[in-house]
DNA sequence: TTAAAATAATAGACGGTGTCAAATTAAATT
DNA sequence: AATTTAATTTGACACCGTCTATTATTTTAA
């Protein structure tokens, strides 16, 4: 058996740790959402001891941040190449195609999407960076606001879009839907429904 | 000073510890949301020990849910008085006076609404009041897509309305609002006009 | 070149948490 | 009156986040 060494260790380029604990943070967060993200399990997965991590780190916050600002990156990409297709297919479609990408993001990620909204998060003096991740995700929200309703567009209808996929992706990642729909099969499928119901009437609304 | 007593305490039938118990959860829920509603603190206030308040909840989950279900009772009530307007009023009137009361719920017990929508609630074998209380819940919002789409009602409309509202509810309360609009007063007036404008698009939506 | 400073870790402790097991005493049941 | 049940207290355990101190390597500077 190796012995532990103390104090700091050679110079081992082929290890980042700061790498490592996010990834592994990543992992814990996948698998058993944010309550399975501690500090000393991270360490432990890591193979470091239970202090070495506060070094990157300030404090366990300061992980779940860093995580947090991948995630509204990830989003905000994912929104971005749905308004894209304004382009080339029509209101509606990128409608879908971006309300999708909200929802599944949710649900591909659900550990991320459920930290990503917590008023700690929120606190701009805080996380700056995370204050200008989820702003850049914003703005996708409202280019998409204006892709729907062109001069029409408001900050009220720009929320009603926001409410609707956000409200979908909390609905179907926190087990709300399983009592309706068992399956994730079935669950996609509502979603599809639920969601081009929603396109068509939006851009079927009268010009006021 | 007054010793500490063991062992069972002589009746005392103007104190139910249970009750107490309930209602100091109530409070700590209410204060610091629910990480701050502890075993520990809950018995201290109550002026218990630690391990008191195991003899009338198994562990920390129980007591959870028994705050969900007042929740779900509540919401549920509320939503039922909104709905009655249909007797009185237009659809949309009371589309906007369901919506309202949701969010409103919300946005009055922010810590309560947190917990009623997580994983662990929805474990209908271990909790099935908590299932029944929030299956009533939904009822109203069923009855609410009758009202407002008749006969064209359906399982994807009854999701949209309920996104809706329930996108809405979290984004008011977790703080995504606070950066566009930061008192509470623009949140109000933000969510007045957010809920009109989506509910004259629900209403004016065409026979398909 | 070498001494000082910064860096990257380890080790140990403290107070907090949920909860299990056991003891203790009052009340209810037999 | 004896026994069981109910309502507590006490103590312990294993986690958790995080503070402080220590140690060894690397970088920087004189």
């Amino acid at each position: 058996m190796t012995i532990k060494l103390r104090g700091r260790p050679k110079a081992d380029p082929t290890r980042d740790l700061r790498q490592e604990l996010l990834l592994t943070s990543r992992e814990l967060l996948a698998e058993g959402g944010p309550g399975a993200l501690s500090m000393r399990e991270v360490a432990r997965r890591a193979g470091c001891t239970h202090q070495a991590p506060y070094h990157y780190f300030k404090d366990r916050e300061v992980i779940l941040a860093a995580l947090v600002v991948e995630g509204f990156t990830d989003l905000a990409e994912r929104l971005q190449v749905a308004n894209r297709l304004a382009g080339t297919e029509g209101i509606k479609a990128t409608l879908v195609a971006s309300a999708k990408a909200y929802v599944e993001f949710a649900i591909s990620q659900p550990g991320v999407f459920q930290i990503m909204f917590r008023p700690d998060m929120c606190d701009a003096t805080r996380f700056p960076d995370v204050q200008q991740a989820g702003a850049s995700a914003y703005a996708e929200l409202a280019t998409l606001t204006q892709i729907v309703f062109g001069e029409r567009a408001s900050a009220a209808l720009a929320s009603i879009l926001w409410a609707q996929v956000h409200g979908l992706g909390c609905l179907m990642i926190d087990g709300s839907m399983a009592a309706q729909f068992p399956t994730a099969q079935m669950r996609a499928r509502h979603l599809q429904e639920v969601i081009e119901q929603f396109a068509s009437m939006l851009v079927s609304t009268p010009t006021k």
